[in-house]
DNA sequence: TCTACTGTACCGTCCAGCCGGTACAGTGCC
DNA sequence: GGCACTGTACCGGCTGGACGGTACAGTAGA
């Protein structure tokens, strides 16, 4: 089939996480949004009625995203660990694209943002906990995991980076 | 000797950083700049004649603290990888606070900060590296380090992410 | 007719940067 | 010592533009 044409709402949505990533918050105007997303500005304020309320179908959709992943990450083929991992390296996804706008507003004192990220941090380390049976391993691979995901998301990016994570994880034999 | 007060100049500077730090860059203006550091407004841009001077300057600093630090990473007693996931955990030292209101700019797509943070990882990563003989493992120790920084930044901060780290790492005896 | 917009015209506030001024500690010179 | 002047450090009012938000008239398609 076809790949529908997301609706406005969608690409307001979308092109905000996208300024929010690229550009930072400061970019991330009212303006800026519409004109991304190649809506008026009027357009944009039809769908939401103010930034706080862009913000809050940001997370929205964000947390739905994140519950599909917490499942395909339980039920991942290559376990969890490995899941987790390569989902970390920013593979330019939908919501690897929503947890950094996420981040970003989180960096703005924004308690919702915040929760909503800590929330499904908790849920990654459940799994990894629970899998591994290892508080100490699966706290060290989240931060590996956090550590891929902050370099990506600064530009720190090595391409080999993942492939020497693995190579570690390798010796510790779990 | 009493503790010198610093500089209006200097005060700015960790009047900006702190903002950039506990509020994020849209609250980074130079009236709250001002404001923080018991100025007005022309009195900052007596010191920086623009935004941009203000970025530069703290970047100086940076620099400067961390050439500083990397030195103590090579000489510290309990060797660099210790003395680098430690310092990873915010301290809330002036070092750190420069790290990330520098990262924060570099958020912004501010080339400046991206290269100056870029060329301190590399060093980093170069001192982790040569004492360990090990690219891979040296990698994954820097991983850790801004997973920890990136939890720090962010209020995620689990109270004994580094006694895990380091129980792992006792594990593939180095 | 209803939904989903466009486009324009505003408003009040915030923001970066500019500029005229003030205070005051020196410094050179008669 | 007295005067003229310089440089440093700062104040605070102002401007032009950006920003969030409001209001509303119009329109194209289902």
């Amino acid at each position: 089939m076809p790949a529908e044409e997301p609706s406005t709402r969608d690409k307001l949505l979308d092109a905000f996480e996208t300024l929010l990533v690229t550009e930072g918050s400061r970019s991330a105007t009212l303006d800026n949004v519409a004109g991304a997303a190649g809506v008026s500005k009027g357009g944009l304020l039809y769908h939401f009625h103010s930034k706080d309320d862009l913000v809050d179908a940001m997370l929205s959709r964000m947390r739905e995203m994140g519950e599909r992943d917490i499942a395909a990450m339980r039920t991942a083929p290559q376990g969890p660990v490995d899941y987790y991992l390569e989902t970390s390296v920013d593979s330019g996804s939908a919501f690897d694209r929503a947890l950094i706008a996420a981040a970003r507003i989180a960096q703005e004192n924004d308690e919702r943002a915040g929760n909503a990220l800590a929330a499904l941090r908790e849920q990654w380390f459940a799994v990894l906990s629970e899998h591994l049976g290892d508080e100490a391993l699966a706290r060290t691979i989240q931060l590996i995991g956090d550590g891929l995901y902050f370099d990506d998301t600064s530009g720190f990016t090595h391409p080999r980076a993942l492939e020497h994570v693995r190579d570690v994880l390798a010796r510790l034999d779990f």
